[in-house]
DNA sequence: GTCAAAACTTTACGCGCGTAAATTTTATAA
DNA sequence: TTATAAAATTTACGCGCGTAAAGTTTTGAC
């Protein structure tokens, strides 16, 4: 509003009648500067819109106050939501979430955090896009880069991992499965992209003999993020063959489960838990959608919310110590039950 | 691989043979140097791992090479989509995108915008949060910074706009419907968030008249951007209360259409077009998860990779001329019916 | 009112790079 | 071979800010 435009801190000192040191103080740290101070630069930059040169601030100094958020796959709705709700946090700190998507592809993940080394980030939130992620190259920027990973592990990499207890979950849902009907069979991609994937396998499998029951796995070929659609095409197949040993099938996650539900009722099979239903199907991690499909998804939730609060606490208590953890954590939070028509 | 770690572009210069002022003129553009000097300085830049400060780089710069990609909300897989589209668009033009989501929060859109004006990028594709959005701090914003609109148009602001053209769209789902069953009701939200949303009404009413049927609106209330649960919510009212004057349903978008199909299965009532079947229920948009519903989703797609790939080009144009058009312009694009199940 | 601590100002230098100007080297063609 | 344009080098300065050191003012407890 008040005139012309300020082209750098040193004019922004003389029209607010602050000393340039402090202003560079305040900038980095409001709480920094007297409270009475505080407020005459902030009536200041209110009056001339005055923005310090993030780029001059920046250069000089080790690091920055960016923090990065890396998920492999920004157009899957459960990573969409969870890089939202890591972003939250991490505003809420103070600091500049920088949100990158690896579109499912690993080199692109490299790139991603190539790039983020340019911008000196504090610190970074990896969820990795799993099997084909390039482990060395990201063990060699977590060297570089405090880091901690989310969702999927990688061993003995970053500072700490933080995602969920798939044998407790899984093991609740085979549980409630097997309590409530017939002992179900796991459907699951041949070869996952995702590492949750092999511990929810195994996972099932040790539930399964846990109660006594046989295990029994479909794997669908397929490859890449169109989960949906490898669930569509295996579903139908399935259904198709009658070749089950029981009416219920539990997927991997649950956009495996809603392309399965597609595929039984396109083939007129009623899915549920009612009279006259053929089969029952469930799913994991209570994606959004998964209340909405038909019937809707019985699931596990994951608890997503206290998993990127807690990965985004771990990274913050890492930053601002300064030091490395003297060993790397790792945090894993229970799934619930959900019990909706599917199962 | 080399040895000691270079610390700035002086020191590369010494350890590569090559000046600085030609290493700075690499970086900025490497086909600006002579093919054999770039063969030496990318074997150096293998050689010791040296990246210059990027924060150095563009400090001294009226604009850099981002592009900000502004979306009101990434958790939609529409939008989710069309950002991954621009993406790549801009990408391939050798600029760095940094995506914004706005979480359907106008106070965050205008934040997303303040914070992409701190790193000075060369343009700006933005996708307005709709109505709520604040159209002056928008207008102010492309003043300074070109601009490009996509989706959802605010009139007179940016460079242009390019979207799609839902007086086409809705007229031909309309059409299709009104030719192979009763004429629809039109179902939206009472006070939609989206612009695109006032169009789809006005293009529904018009062709609807057109035909000369009698338009019919039905409004649910619910604000935000959970269209699944309104939809839902509002389906399962309609569907209770059975005072439709037909039995044909054209959501404003598939978001609500998915809501509604859910609701309507949980209700009993059997959707599609063959015998046995209640009502039809058609959506707009061509969500990725329409084509997996239940039933399948009729719908009318946006081509939202001719609209990503033609607005990142209008961007382009823009930046490399440097001129500003002489006059905005608005680029629609047709949208192709998609026959389902469901309509 | 006194006084020490805290906060601020003044002065000054450095960071890593962009970039202009003048000069020298290299490539290309006559 | 020589002329000439193109490319690279040398030299030098500036950008906007961080930050250290020394001096001055303000604050708040007594």
């Amino acid at each position: 509003m008040g005139g012309k435009k300020i082209r750098n801190m040193e004019e922004f000192a003389s029209v607010s009648g602050i000393s340039r040191p402090t202003l560079s103080k305040y900038f980095n740290d409001p709480t920094s500067v007297r409270a009475s101070t505080r407020k005459r630069i902030e009536d200041a930059v209110e009056r001339f819109d005055y923005r310090p040169n993030l780029y001059a601030m920046n250069q000089n100094r080790k690091l920055t106050r960016n923090i990065g958020i890396v998920v492999p796959y920004l157009a899957d709705p459960f990573f969409a939501e969870i890089a939202r709700t890591v972003e939250e946090h991490v505003l809420e700190t103070g600091y500049r979430p920088v949100l990158l998507g690896s579109h499912g592809s690993p080199e692109l993940e490299i790139e991603n955090l190539e790039n983020l080394r340019l911008i000196k980030p504090a610190g970074v939130l990896l969820a990795p896009s799993g099997r084909t992620s390039d482990r060395d190259a990201i063990a060699a920027f977590c060297d570089e880069v405090p880091t901690v990973l989310f969702d999927a592990n990688i061993e003995n990499v970053g500072e700490a991992f933080v995602g969920s207890n798939n044998d407790q979950s899984i093991g609740l849902i085979v549980e409630y499965l097997c309590r409530t009907g017939e002992p179900p069979v796991f459907f699951e991609m041949e070869n996952p992209t995702n590492p949750n994937a092999h511990k929810r396998r195994n996972a099932y499998i040790a539930a399964m003999e846990r109660l006594d029951h046989k295990p029994h796995l479909i794997q669908a070929p397929g490859e890449g993020w169109e989960f949906e659609e490898i669930g569509f095409r295996e579903g139908a197949r399935v259904v198709r063959d009658r070749t089950l040993p029981t009416n219920t099938i539990l997927c991997s996650n649950d956009r495996l489960a809603i392309g399965f539900l597609s595929a039984a009722y396109e083939a007129g099979l009623r899915v549920g838990i009612g009279q006259g239903c053929a089969m029952r199907v469930a799913g994991h991690d209570d994606h959004p959608f998964s209340r909405y499909s038909c019937p809707t998804l019985t699931t596990v939730s994951q608890d997503y919310k206290a998993i990127a609060k807690k990965s985004a606490e771990i990274l913050m208590q890492r930053i601002d110590t300064g030091i490395p953890a003297d060993s790397r954590t790792e945090t894993v939070f229970d799934g619930r039950l959900i019990m909706r028509g599917s199962a």
